[in-house]
RNA sequence: GCCGGGGUGGCGAAACUGGCAGACGCAGCGGACUUAAAAUCCGCGGCCUCCCAAAGAGGCGUGUGGGUUCGAUUCCCGCCCCCGGCACCA
């Protein structure tokens, strides 16, 4: 039996390294860092994660990504932060306490224990000293501390309004957390409830939101399109088209309709320059006037349902499908204050009461709607634009609007400009006269921030009888939230049935008030989580500015895209407001965003209900958290959403394996190796080659492009060559025999080069294979662990290589190829490959009529 | 409808600035080692044609049809399909 032979060679032993190293890393504390102004800072950030109890391979996929990039870094000097948090507030946990009676604070300390330890047996590099979960009052008390701040500003106010409201989850949802009409939690359909609410004045930032978009040039340019349109800032006017002679009406002319009753319908348009062809005026189902006009029509009773039905459309019908237009006749008139002409009032079920004024003119000719509207109920349709170098239209042979911009026609004096001129000068005009102004209006509206439920930041304010809305003085934060003991799903807030809680004294006259039973929406949470990882533990302020100035921005932040609109606008929206306090001097909190693709394994997304979930701790079981690492990094670039495989995972532990093998085989020897000679044999030469030419190409893939897949598929390229040359040099590759651990060389040249070689692959597998690079880093003779260990320096010279082969093109075709030194000039080049036997053969009895050499790349010949 | 991103072997993918399409890996096939298997090591591999076969040679090939160019997966124009976002926003 040759046991002890087979063993010379040590196994590939995963599962014993990742301990070994994991208990290193946590003892020698290394990747906690403090700051230090004489090295440049990186902070490198996954998102943080909710505690719903298991990690599948899904989310590891992204703390990976992290951690490749953290360990890169670091090794290339910088000084890194990259911590982990948990986004522990949310719905979730309290809908699991209604169903199993488990306390949300029980369950999710639970399951952040459980998950922390699947981060940590996959050797993420976190700092976990600064580990922050926002449930606890050390982090939500500066959730209170900044609403105050806000509502000091009037950033932060209270108002009635309609809701979103979903009747399972019981609670209020903010505009970007319905899809589609529904829940985008539960998927239940949304219904409209009118609440006091909590809301934060995002609208305040809006221009600049938008704006700061154009700095965010390491922005996947899909997350850019989305908060552009999400922002949805258009430039236009607002009108006032006075009411014809009505007793309801009286004299004042409101800008914004805050009275039912005005003198005037105030619309808002981006086509001012057709207002001419506005023939009629539309209000919105829940316009203010309409009520109003209600009692003077002819059948009252038959107009509020029609307005009624309207209203009910919007949110469900309209949602799911195109909705016919349909509008009633109010009875009343206006005046187009630039024809002077009377036009009617309709109500028409397509106009957005939340958008602009609620009002609209309508100009058939050039909106479609507008223009299907019309033919529906035979309203007058006027042609007021036409193109450049033809006549107009004629209204009758329309079949559709024209909406593009061309030259002013049948409008007075306006007759005969461009469009966009017009725009500007009847814009001027409107505001000389009184009767309008130019504006910028937003899609974006205000973040209703109040939710009636338990598991949450409560709002800290207090309502007195006497002295009306207060906030909680900052001495008296936080306001704990209370422990609730019996979840029942029923009624509003839970909070509002504990009287210990609601019951307090109002801090300015110290009488009998009430607290805000709600409790924030948990994006308030993770709108700066990031933020308090420069100071996690900072008990007198959200964090010191100090610390925050050297660590933020964030320099490279990676998650998955859904959170392209909610968690990066609010986020960015924080970050103006702690600017705006003094506490950070930057704009944009995420310098660089990558949004990473999902995992799916079966063709669908993993879920614990579909029972499709990989654990990832089945994985490490089996092959070790470094196979478990490469393969995830291996199989695609992170963007890419990818299927899994448990044979691609195979793959990329026999990798390891070989790289194992390798390095093991030569350490003996190379130990005694000093540095590379500079009289190197042909294989010599190729090998030091393909080495410097790898770490040029790792680097770039994962500083520069993020392509993590392709900076492994180089590793592999190397670790293949290298068999080859060991074949080549001592006989036998590694493993072939596995006791023929080398001992010696019949070069030292070569010795040194394979050093330099196994070193530097060493390093670079480091930041997809941790555990197994410090364990080979050890053996090659290496005091300090591989955080110490300076990423490997690319030497040019060494990579280029002292011949090329240069493809020969004949008419586009490829016909040879040549060999020449690579410092060969063009005429050299050119004359190789024309004296070459197969291109000889291509272009006998033709004629040459150009050579094109492309330096370094190609030889294209021309012939007929 | 508008905006953004895509479409490359059996599969995941690569091709950096217009220059050898398919690197690297998975699955597959062949060889070495072994009594045998596993593991390991080495090799083959887009499609088609010519050839008994091999070697070799040639043709076609990056969704599709054009264009620019000595040369196009890459640039331009039209079309088809897929994914994501927004969607009666005046």
């Amino acid at each position: 039996m040759a046991w002890s032979i087979i063993f010379d060679v040590a196994e590939y032993r995963p599962q014993e390294l990742d301990r070994k190293w994991q208990q290193r890393w946590a003892d020698t504390r290394a990747f906690e860092p403090t700051e230090d102004p004489t090295r440049p800072k990186f902070y490198c950030l996954e998102m943080f994660a909710y505690p719903s109890g298991h990690a599948h391979v899904g989310h590891v996929r992204n703390y990976i990504i992290g951690d490749v990039m953290a360990r890169t870094r670091r090794m290339r000097g910088f000084n890194v932060l990259h911590p982990f948090g948990w986004d522990a507030f949310g719905l979730p946990a309290e809908n699991a306490a209604i169903k199993s009676g488990i306390h949300p604070e029980v369950s999710t300390f639970g399951n952040i224990e459980h998950m922390k330890g699947q981060l940590k047996r996959l050797g993420i590099s976190y700092a976990w000293d600064r580990e922050l979960a926002t449930c606890t009052p050390e982090y939500y008390k500066w959730n209170q501390w900044l609403f105050i701040r806000m509502y000091e500003r009037g950033l932060a106010y209270r108002r009635r309004s309609t809701v979103n409201w979903c009747p399972v989850d019981l609670t209020v949802l903010a505009n970007e957390q319905v899809v589609d009409g529904a829940c985008w939690r539960c998927g239940t359909a949304v219904v409209q409830r009118d609440l006091e609410q909590w809301f934060l004045k995002i609208t305040h930032y809006a221009d600049q939101l938008l704006q700061g978009l154009d700095t965010l040039t390491k922005w996947p340019e899909k997350v850019l399109t989305m908060q552009r349109n999400w922002i949805g800032r258009s430039e236009g006017a607002r009108v006032r088209f006075p009411l014809v002679g009505d007793p309801v009406v009286g004299p004042n002319v409101g800008p914004n309709f805050s009275s039912a009753i005005a003198a005037a319908i105030e619309v808002f348009t981006t086509r001012i320059d057709t207002i001419y062809g506005a023939t009629f005026v539309l209000l919105a189902p829940e316009h203010p006037l309409v009520e109003t006009f209600a009692a003077g029509t002819a059948d009252p009773k038959a107009f509020r349902a029609q307005v009624t039905k309207f209203r009910m459309q919007d949110r469900t019908a309209r949602m799911s499908g195109d909705v016919e237009k349909e509008g009633v006749f109010t009875g009343h008139y206006a005046v187009n204050p630039f024809t002077g002409g009377q036009v009617p009032v309709w109500v028409a079920n397509f106009v957005l009461g939340e958008y602009g004024t609620g009002a609209v003119m309508a100009v058939p000719a050039h909106d479609q709607r507008d223009f299907e509207f019309a033919r529906t109920y035979a309203l007058p349709i006027r042609v007021v634009v036409g193109p450049a170098d033809a006549d107009a239209p004629s209204a009758e042979s329309l079949t559709e609007a024209v909406s593009n911009d061309g030259v002013i026609v049948n409008s007075g004096p306006w007759d005969g400009l461009p469009s966009d001129e017009a725009r500007t000068k009847m814009t001027a005009d409107a505001r000389t006269r009184g009767i309008g102004e130019g504006t910028v209006q937003f899609r974006l509206k205000d973040w209703g921030i109040s939710r009636q439920r338990y598991w949450g930041t409560p709002i800290p304010m207090v309502y007195c009888d006497k002295d009306g809305v207060q906030a909680v003085p900052d001495d008296q934060l936080p306001v704990l939230l209370p422990k609730v003991t019996e979840f029942t799903g029923r009624g509003d807030s839970p909070l509002a049935q504990v009287p210990e809680f609601v019951n307090t004294t109002c801090p300015r006259c110290g009488g009998p008030a009430r607290r805000e039973t709600d409790t924030m929406d948990t994006f308030v949470d993770s709108s700066w989580y990031f933020d308090r990882f420069t100071d996690a533990t900072n008990a007198l302020q959200a964090f010191s500015p100090v610390k925050a100035k050297y660590w933020l921005p964030v320099d490279f932040y990676s998650g998955g895209v859904e959170h392209a609109i909610l968690h990066l606008i609010y986020s960015r929206f924080f970050t103006r407001v702690f600017r705006d306090l003094g506490m950070v001097d930057h704009d944009e909190p995420f310098t660089q965003l990558l949004t990473q693709g999902m995992v799916l394994k079966d063709g669908k997304v993993m879920s614990k209900s579909k029972g499709n979930v990989v654990d990832p701790d089945q994985m490490i079981q089996k092959y070790g958290s470094d196979a478990l690492r490469l393969y995830v990094m291996f199989v695609a670039p992170p963007e890419n959403e990818v299927e899994w495989s448990d044979a691609g995972l195979e793959g990329s532990f026999r990798f390891l394996a070989r790289v194992w093998r390798l390095v093991d085989h030569w350490a003996a020897a190379v130990g005694e190796a000093g540095p590379v000679p500079a009289d190197l044999n042909d294989a010599e030469r190729a090998a030091r080659r393909k080495t410097h030419d790898t770490i040029r190409r790792v680097t770039m893939d994962i500083e520069e492009r993020q392509h993590l897949n392709t900076a492994v598929s180089a590793l592999m390229e190397l670790v293949n060559d290298l068999y080859a040359f060991s074949d080549q040099t001592v006989g036998g590759s590694p493993g072939q025999h596995a006791a023929s651990a080398v001992t010696t060389a019949e070069r030292l040249e070569t010795l040194a080069v394979v050093r330099e070689a196994v070193e530097a692959l060493v390093l670079m597998v480091s930041p997809f294979a941790p555990h197994m690079a410090e364990e080979l880093w050890e053996h090659l003779g290496h005091q300090g662990g591989l955080t110490a260990a300076a990423w490997p320096a690319h030497d040019a010279a060494a990579a280029r290589a002292a011949e090329i082969v240069v493809p020969v093109q004949i008419n586009g075709k490829l016909r040879a190829r040549v060999t020449v030194p690579s410092e060969a000039s063009e005429d050299e080049v050119r004359a190789k490959a024309l004296a070459d036997p197969a291109v000889l053969a291509h272009i006998a009895g033709k004629t040459v009529k150009k050579v094109i050499v492309a330096q370094g790349k190609l030889v294209s010949v021309v012939v007929s």
